[in-house]
DNA sequence: CGATTTATTGAAATAAATCAAACATTGTGG
DNA sequence: CCACAATGTTTGATTTATTTCAATAAATCG
């Protein structure tokens, strides 16, 4: 993770509406740069637009999720720093994408033409892997195992540190993992009561037992 | 998937389950067929098996799922006849499947070269689109929700008709949609209380109500 | 036809949701 | 720097949906 991460990306260029991309100003020229600066909450694509670009996050963290008719939300995947996201299998998205927190998204560009293919298949590979995987998770009934198979990934992503940095709030979990807030916070206090995690606080979390971790995980 | 492993292949093709179209072993052997006929329970291939098949059902039906620790079992997803399915992204399978009736199936052989990505792709689209909409249903909490989401999708994959066939046990349909069998049950009830739908045995339905079905589904 | 599996129904236990409040953290303006 | 609002998190009490345990009923098969 990069310093920027948190809250001071606002090297307050303008007065913003949350909800609106931050545009870099441009200071590296020598080529075009198509990095993106987005603040917390601010939209990446909508459902409905066009689809077809990949994004790549260069620091920061994206929620990609469905709106239901009454309102709920559900999160189908996050994207850290260096993932790749916004391959959809429609010509128009299906899903909305933000940022979590200050971010940075760099638009790649395919190829067109024949050899498109042999770039997009890698990443629906791996799309298709990560949505079995979070499948599996939520079909698993309990709320413990659908935290831990979620902290699990996330350590994992991180780089199996014992050390988890949660760019998300606890809403954004829980609508990630089908649960309510409150499942979720009580979840994480049975947890650290079992000294199965610490909670440095409530966005960093120190993993004591990955056995434990790991076997309600899986 | 190589030679019978448990239930599989009895030379004995005739004795198909009734009510299911039977076809004429290979009469036409312009070019050699690869169907094979599997039995209702029999293996297709199991996870660690190395993947790379495509397969279509040429009637029938299959589940592919994934055995946890415990020895519960989640299954990721139903194919009916003429879909295509054994896409994976490793090259050894994460999954199993088997058949769930007496069902035949074609092994398609995939391009090899470089234009095998451009097969693919589709594929992977279309398992990821499927893996997607499967995961938003099993994030929705209730019991209704899960079942009248998988009742009207069952409806669109075979032609929209008044008329459900399900081709799966009870167990099945708990086992994809992360309830008991007990819970599956009791919704059917409660559906057909709401004369929401009209069980004309436990593996047909007749969709009553389209409106309220696609409301609680969606 | 009896034997075995599969499906339904009932009653009790339980995990999670809901309703409600306290607590912590962050940012803002005086 | 402090008071204060705004937001996010934790905790508590209660309700509800689903599971679990148990039994019956229906369908399937030899």
């Amino acid at each position: 993770m990069l310093a920027s991460t948190s809250a001071q990306m606002h090297v307050r260029p303008h007065p913003l509406v949350p909800g609106k991309p931050v545009y870099a100003p441009a200071h590296t020229p020598a080529r075009p740069q198509i990095i993106s600066f987005f603040r917390a909450g601010a939209e990446i694509y909508a459902a409905g637009e066009p689809a077809g670009n990949i994004y790549q996050i260069e620091f920061g963290a994206v929620r990609v999720f469905r709106l239901l008719a009454d309102g709920r939300r559900q999160i189908g995947a996050f994207h850290l720093a260096n993932e790749l996201f916004g391959f959809e299998a429609d010509v128009t998205h299906e899903f909305f994408a933000e940022a979590i927190n200050a971010t940075g998204i760099r638009r790649l560009r395919l190829n067109a033409g024949e050899d498109a293919s042999r770039e997009l298949l890698p990443l629906a590979l791996r799309s298709l892997t990560t949505t079995q995987k979070h499948l599996l998770v939520l079909g698993r009934h309990s709320a413990v195992e659908r935290l831990t198979a979620f902290l699990a990934d996330m350590a994992e992503r991180q780089g199996r540190t014992d050390h988890v940095c949660l760019p998300m709030s606890r809403l954004d979990i829980a609508d990630y993992l089908g649960l309510t807030i409150e499942t979720v916070s009580r979840t994480f206090t049975r947890l650290k009561e079992q000294q199965i995690i610490r909670l440095v606080d409530s966005r960093n979390i120190e993993i004591l037992k990955w056995s434990a971790l790991l076997d309600s995980s899986e």
